[in-house]
DNA sequence: AGCCGATAACTACCGTAGTAGTTTTGAGGC
DNA sequence: GCCTCAAAACTACTACGGTAGTTATCGGCT
């Protein structure tokens, strides 16, 4: 359990190819290299070398297509997210996510019809609590 | 504005030693080492170098009494909630807080009562926005 | 004054993220 | 069949968090 927390403990070059290969699916280190955000650009050999890391790690894996690799997401978007987000919410507010939501609107810009929008998900959640259930 | 952010970003243990810091606004080593939580429990050499370094990088400061250190926060807590939470939100949200949010409200577990404090802290958002009316 | 023990300073690791040059290799074109 | 060139593999380094032993130092006690 510990172990699986620590796959997802992604850096911040290792998190922006993983983006891009949620959102491609799969890519050629060169597909990675040039889908990458310009603030995010690298060498291609700091690519080839993370993603060798990175597979390594069992966050992606490779198959051989030609000559080259095509590199593919092994852990999916919404397992890293769920984990980096219960790692900080532990950290900074004792796991108290209640601390955090209010921490949010308290201390971060959030937009006026957005704040519409979480109180009626907030109403939602509070009736009908099913669905996501689970524990 | 890229240094400051940088000096927030802090590891497992420093995070540790820095809660301990600003829960009791100032501490000796050995002070802070035996109010460490049991599971970050480290030799008084670990507490020290971490200090050492942690005072290059000017998260914390030390003044001498008598023969030895009296270390104190050098940054403030909030400072590090914020910096923290704007980077994750930016990295696993594109810096959508409300994403962030709706989030939390539908894969984390919150109590029942809690989804009442929120809402009741969304609604007195929304009208009456002054106070952190900054920027 | 000198010793003792606590404390700071110094040194030395490991692991991982990030960075990229250099070397090897293998598939396609000539 | 060989050459070329791009891609993979290998190598090398920096920085930093974490970990702690070893050494130097200094103040208080006898």
């Amino acid at each position: 359990m510990k172990d699986k927390d620590r796959i997802h403990h992604l850096g911040e070059l290792q998190h922006a190819i993983m983006r891009v290969l949620w959102a491609e699916g799969e890519a050629s280190v060169a597909r990675v290299q040039e889908a990458l955000p310009p603030e995010d650009r690298r060498a291609l050999t700091t690519i080839a070398t993370m993603l060798t890391k990175m597979e390594r790690k069992g966050v992606v894996t490779h198959r051989s297509e030609g000559r080259f690799f095509i590199y593919a997401p092994a852990v999916k978007e919404t397992d890293v997210r769920r984990s980096m987000v219960e790692d900080l919410t532990e950290r900074l507010f004792d796991g108290d996510v209640a601390a955090l939501v209010s921490h949010l609107l308290t201390e971060q810009e959030i937009e006026r019809d957005e704040l519409a929008r979480l109180q009626k998900l907030i109403e939602s959640r509070r009736k009908g609590d099913k669905g996501h259930g689970r524990k």
